[in-house]
DNA sequence: CTTCAAGCTGAAGTCAACTTGAAGTCAAGG
DNA sequence: CCTTGACTTCAAGTTGACTTCAGCTTGAAG
């Protein structure tokens, strides 16, 4: 309907909800493309906006810019993903939230397995010690190790 | 059996698992408290192992160092908690739990939805729209607005 | 007494994912 | 033609939780 159905920077805002420095950012970053107009603006072909969902929804499940850019680049250019595709995908990324979801389960069951003791023992506590590693055998309070359990805090506006 | 049952810095890296830095970096934030001998260097007492174990449950559940201080300020100095503190504190943290988990729980529910749709549709994927925001009238694909769903990489060695 | 690991401070660096700012260009309406 | 708002680039700033560095001091062992 437009000049050609390129959509400047602006529109491509609106619509997809990431602001503009964001988009120029991940342009910058090689996960999107942008034309460029006579006078060098940027010009995105409207399939733009089906891949900046797609990247949301893989940051929401908490992937970094980098492994989007991977995920993505495994496409053929442009190309809407196939089923097959996006079963890979999802699988993926399922995964994922399932580890994420069974650690958190994980730390919450330990917190209600220690109401009420107040311990918050160095070598017992499910807490503060998750995965249950650091107990060695040396009396000492042994050390706690951290989970890899979340990613990114995403705080919009 | 020490001097004064006092431990320094290196000792309690060694016990808690943090970092020599990241327990400066915790005595400069206000949330542990060290003395120093006569030479200036820091003593800790044995209890400061307690309370680190403490804010690695916290921050495993995924709460800022600011939260932390916070909590541990409602504390009456040093005090081991009790269990009306102890259930205040873990009624808080389980509430924050629940909330990541049913997040993700929604993530990974709408991703099934989706398999082999290939849509991640802008108006109507759960993934890419979690809150079901974002469904204005106008044709265009809608913005997409995220959840504030998770917190703090905590990416360790 | 020597030695050197361990400690000290304060400033600066790191990481991710952006945002903000400055200074200038482009495009569309009147 | 002029104005205004959208756009450009590149550099620097932001946040949280630390780590690293430089340069110096302390303290325990031999």
């Amino acid at each position: 309907m437009d000049t050609h159905d390129l959509l400047p920077v602006g529109t491509v805002a609106k619509r997809s909800g990431f602001a503009a420095s964001a988009l120029r950012y991940y342009e910058a970053q090689g996960l999107i493309h942008a034309d460029r107009n006579s006078g060098g603006q940027r010009r995105f072909e409207r399939s733009v906006l089906r891949r900046l969902a797609f990247i949301r929804a893989a940051s929401n499940v908490g992937l970094t810019l980098e492994e989007i850019r991977d995920e993505l680049e495994r496409l053929p250019d442009g190309r809407t993903p196939t089923k097959a595709d996006w079963q890979r995908i999802t699988t993926h990324w399922r995964g994922r939230l399932n580890d994420q979801i069974a650690a958190l389960e994980r730390l919450r069951d330990g917190l209600d397995s220690c109401i009420g003791c107040g311990c918050l023992s160095l070598r017992r506590c499910t807490i503060s010690n998750p995965a249950d590693r650091a107990a060695d055998g040396n009396g000492a309070p042994g050390a706690a190790f951290l989970p890899p359990l979340l990613r990114r805090p995403h705080k919009p506006a």
